[in-house]
Formats: structure tokens, C-alpha cells, sequence
DNA sequence: CTACCTGCAAACTTTTTGCAGTCAA
DNA sequence: TTGACTGCAAAAAGTTTGCAGGTAG
């Protein structure tokens, strides 16, 4: 349901992005997360494995990866949080655990069943639902 | 449909807060606002009839009136925006126009036909459409 | 070998805080 | 009069950029 560390790092160097170590621990990191991720977590934990790191560096490559589509962005009301993409093809919402911030796929899209007028051009939308899940109530 | 200056100050004083000139023209603002508007988008509008203005003054109005439910603040992928809050009671979404960022409601909520597993406790939902409105399509 | 990646330092943007003078009620 | 409001200055937090040396391919 998620993108493997293999096929996120299999994404990159098809890019012709160069796989170092450090991308390859990047990789695996968000392949094993399903909550969202800070630039400062990401930070920390990388920061366990690699002495010296700097924040501009997990910038650069949160950046790279997302505008490669392997990492998705999403603005919270506290920041700003990564995790990988989907690899479920099909259009789908989230619930999102506030407390460890895991998602869960919702299939059923409000999009069809909303009665917007005609002057109304649509270009997206977003249905997000907040809550417990059962590990965290 | 939204606040006006004179419920948005009498909104403020009615909790002991001063109404200076400042926090006039700010009611005023948001009241004929029908968009969102960034922190910098007031503190240059302020900008222009109040020479010295500060942008810390600005933020803490803004974070008060935020606090006594004057106004909403929305986080968009570019930032922070807020909106005076609807005097319309009843819950509802909203279109938001992605061009001069105008809302129009919705009625419908599509939380009652949400299929939510039992494990998971529901606290709050999210369910916006962006798109164009008929002037700026 | 060469272009890409990294750390360092510094700049930049956005937001918050302490302080002292000013002003609404 | 008095506590709340404001501007100023500075700090804090989050993010971006230029540069020079290091490394994957």
C-alpha cells in the first residue's frame, strides 16, 4: 500500500539522481514510517546515523523527493509533514490518528454526491477525517 | 452571511478589550473582506493609514481576534490566511475560489455517509473543493 | 573524470517576546 | 488613573542559497 525502500530509490536513480548512503537511509526511513514526518524528525533520526548532518541537506533531498513524486507534502496546522506516497492507484481520502498520526484509506469520494453550480469550475478537493485510532484512544 | 464591523467590535469589547482606531479599521478590513487574507496582505493595507505601523502589532491582533472566534485561520500550502468567522450558525464546507480566494458554502457534509470502522473515533473532518468562481474563470 | 551531493556559513522569511511610552475607558 | 495597546528592537524558528570540497557512476 506504501512505496517500498526499493522502488523509492529505484524512482530516483531512474532520475539519474545520484543513491548515496544517506538517500538510501532517507529512503528506508519513509518506507517504514506510516505517520507524517517533520523536517525535524527527519533530522534527528538521521541524525543518529550520521554525524555532521545538516538541516539543509534533509531540505534539499525532502525537496528533490517530493517534487519527484515519491514523498507527498502536506501543510498542517503545526507545519509542514512528508510521507511517502500511495502506492494505491486508485483516487482515495485519509483518516488521519491525530496521535500518531498513521492514515487510513478512505475508498468512499464526496466528490460526486456534492451539488456545485454550474459557474463553479472544480479543480480539486480535499476530505480529510481527524480522529483515534484504535492503538491510540 | 459573515460578521460585520459592528458585531466584530462589539464582539471584542464585550470581552474588555480596547477598541482603538487600529482595531476599527481591522474589523472594517475583514468585515469587507469576502477572501483571505495573509498577515502581510492586512500589515500593507493597515500599512497605508497608519505610517509606523508594526507587524508585531499586527499578529497580535490578529492572534486575538483569532481567540475570541472573530476570525478563522486557514493553512494553505503558501501560509497562513485568515477570514472573519461565517454568522452563518449551522454547520456547512465551503468552495474556495483559488484565484481571489472568495468562499461559497456548502450544505452538504459528507460525514454522515462515511463508513468509519468502530475502532476509529471521529473528531473532527475536513471537506473543501478549490476551483475557479464564475468571475474568475 | 565529472556532475551531482554534502556540510558549512550566512541570508531570508515568518512569527514571537520584552520593554517603555501612549491611550481608551 | 490604570491596565491594555502600540512601536521598537531583538530573538526565535523554519527554510533557502552560495560556495568549496567530496563522491557516485
Amino acid at each position: 500500500m506504501l512505496l517500498t525502500t526499493e522502488q523509492i530509490t529505484k524512482i530516483m536513480s531512474n532520475q539519474g539522481l545520484r543513491i548515496t548512503d544517506q538517500r538510501k537511509t532517507l529512503a528506508k526511513l519513509f518506507a517504514e514510517s506510516s505517520g507524517y514526518l517533520t523536517p525535524k524528525d527527519v533530522y534527528e533520526y538521521m541524525g543518529k546515523h550520521y554525524s555532521g548532518l545538516s538541516f539543509d541537506t534533509v531540505y534539499r533531498n525532502l525537496r528533490v523527493m517530493q517534487q519527484l513524486g515519491v514523498l507527498e507534502q502536506v501543510v498542517f496546522e503545526d507545519g509542514v509533514k512528508f510521507k511517502v506516497h500511495c502506492a494505491e492507484p486508485h483516487h482515495h481520502h485519509h483518516m488521519i490518528c491525530l496521535q500518531c498520526e498513521k492514515t487510513y484509506p478512505i475508498t468512499f469520494c464526496p466528490m460526486p454526491l456534492t451539488d456545485v453550480p454550474d459557474e463553479f469550475e472544480v479543480v480539486k478537493h480535499k476530505f480529510e477525517v481527524f480522529g483515534y485510532c484504535k492503538d491510540c484512544r
